[in-house]
DNA sequence: AATGAATGAGACTTCATTCAT
DNA sequence: GATGAATGAAGTCTCATTCAT
């Protein structure tokens, strides 16, 4: 064993398929904490257990490390999402409910929660993130979650609403959910409390879809 | 008097006490389109119209014309927003309509949407800035949008939920669709349309939260 | 005065107007001994008295630096060549006698000769340096020297030679005593001797080009 | 016999003996087009098929590939050139011609060209190069060639010149004919035209040595 | 013998901050 | 007050060389 006595630790680890994997994670972590800008490719590198130069035997440029990033987190979130999406002939109310459940509990491990996080933040700066989220991601994800409550609406479980509008209002207090709690660390009494949020979100959102007659809104 | 007695110094001394204020709108325009990290001290002075070092016998160091920059917005939003949620004694539902509407139209002028994505973006780096904008901004405006949906409840026109959770219900769904146009470029195909997302956010929402039963959510 | 009393030398140095070119000094210095490869960025700045961050006030990268040194260099070169090639009226041979002396001597001063010694060393990293001492000394240079033979010719001075290769007669030796005197110091017992080579050199070619029969050569 | 007896090694060793040349082969061709400094030992290596490491099992450092590279090039050289100078005992403008000839013409093949040319361009961070030229070239076929024409005077042939000089008005032609061509691309219009050019050089110098009186030079 | 992953010193360049004017 | 030349620490990236395999 080629074990370095005094430290227990090898000096070179060669043939390390998963380095690439290993910097990324490495990656996230910081970038999630300080900022793409803020993060030295150093920090980055003994994070992940090599040196400075390491790092660019795998990735080119600093910029490529958040790209790959991206793009290594983006496929298979977006595959999930949609298979949920898809999976409910019944009632579009189970589907939607489920669908916005495991979002909503995949986000709340911080791995998941980071990428988009990091891409919101970033975007700005490197624009090819937000595309490519948005290419592999939004895009996907969005039409199909519109598209139950589109069916919702066809099959007369919902009043004849405006899918995409609807869209916003279906997700959009998950989001203040999250930031309000990640960034100015707001949260209800007990905690994050993620699904007596969605609870109380749908038991509204579900009643005042329906079509059973009452009085306007506003 | 054109010229002051005591410090015999002319009328006009260059829009002096001017300066530090347009020294932070540049910074807002740039770190709102470049963030923080890219934004050179030299390209603010310039924006501001002064000189590099000038911006130096204002502020202190880069990182306190940000804090500067959110602690001059943060108070005036605060002051408008508790003003109309207070306005409303009689239906809450016009209360809380109104001041979403005051909220979204706000936020669409770039100059006021710059803050709070500056805050959210730079929480990480900067943390007094969420501290900041949560205790001027957040942990008033929360708490007096809440009381008017506790109001509705109180007063029989809405169901018993939670305030804090309905809260999020409600105010989320301007802001996914304010991320997705900003960051995303998604949007209607009309465009912003915040007028029809609101419209039909709030309708969903009050039939939501109405007393009349009904088949109860999921 | 703005003087440190301890070492005599003042911190700064403001509006020195004189800096690029006092940069550009230092930069010929140390190219011309180690190369462009080899030189530092921060050796040029210290020789010229400034730091590291300074010179790039002044150049956009160190190869703009090389640039700009070839640039200065070679337009007044041209300009005094070229006036002695076309000062001549009469015997063409006083003119090429006159031209070449101006050139070798302009040549020993080890200044003028730095940058034709740079500009075909580094030619193959910095093909510009190569493209723009054509342009602006060789392109007018030989071909006003060549003019001088031709009108050698012309005028029956001459037998009818090449003009274009006879120029190459004409300037070699000067390069080759020089390259053999500065890379591998090989020079006359009594040193350069620069007078002593011409002198030889154009006895043998004017007579060589004389039109007074003579056995053919080979 | 396929297997030696005393080793047991395999007789086909991988041509273990000729990976220094090639490593010497594939140095030349990086060093002429890109300059020793720009040049990495991972394209050397790659050049000459094999990996990074082992070059270093045949040479110590980088730059003791461009010595032995120098030392390789530098013999054979002047074996050559004195062969052709010393051959010619009758008269010595058939042996000049000759040798010139021979030079110019070796000089063509981009490989000759390329050590010469090396040892000029890294003289000035490698001394040893230009050393090493001089001592196994230089001091060498130089004296050579001069003694060819020091026999051109004492035997009647040419008038009495400096040898030296003349020396260089003998070659210099050819050399900055090559530069011209190889750094500037400036060239006859049909091409190299080695052949011309010393038809051209070589009529006009022996004629300007021969003894028959003239008119004098200047 | 041979590989190529890994190292780490050191290069160029940027930019917040200082200070002579 | 105001300027902008100057500084120098620090960042990204390169590459000769080493060494476990």
């Amino acid at each position: 064993m080629s074990v370095n006595k005094e430290t227990g630790q090898p000096k070179f680890r060669r043939r390390a398929d998963d380095r690439p994997d290993e910097v990324l994670d490495a990656a996230m972590e910081l970038f999630t904490a300080q900022g793409f800008a803020n993060t030295k490719v150093e920090q980055i590198a003994r994070l992940a257990g090599l040196s400075k130069g390491a790092v660019y035997l795998y990735f080119p440029s600093k910029q490529a490390i958040i790209e790959a990033l991206v793009r290594r987190a983006v496929t298979p979130v977006a595959e999930r999402a949609m298979a949920h999406a898809r999976a409910f002939a019944g009632d579009p109310r189970l589907g939607i409910s489920a669908t916005l459940r495991q979002l909503a509990h995949g986000l709340v491990d911080a791995k998941m929660l980071a990428i988009p996080k990091m891409v919101v933040r970033e975007a700005a700066q490197v624009p090819e993130l937000a595309q490519m989220y948005r290419r592999e991601v939004l895009d996907r994800v969005l039409p199909a979650i519109a598209m139950l409550i589109q069916r919702g609406i066809d099959d007369g479980y919902f009043r004849p609403v405006d899918a995409d509008l609807t869209l916003r209002s279906l997700i959009g207090p998950i989001l203040v959910h999250l930031m309000l709690a990640d960034v100015f660390d707001i949260t209800p009494p007990e905690g994050l409390a993620f699904d007596r949020l969605i609870e109380n979100h749908l038991s509204i959102l579900f009643d005042g879809l329906s079509v059973s007659g009452k009085a306007g809104a506003r």
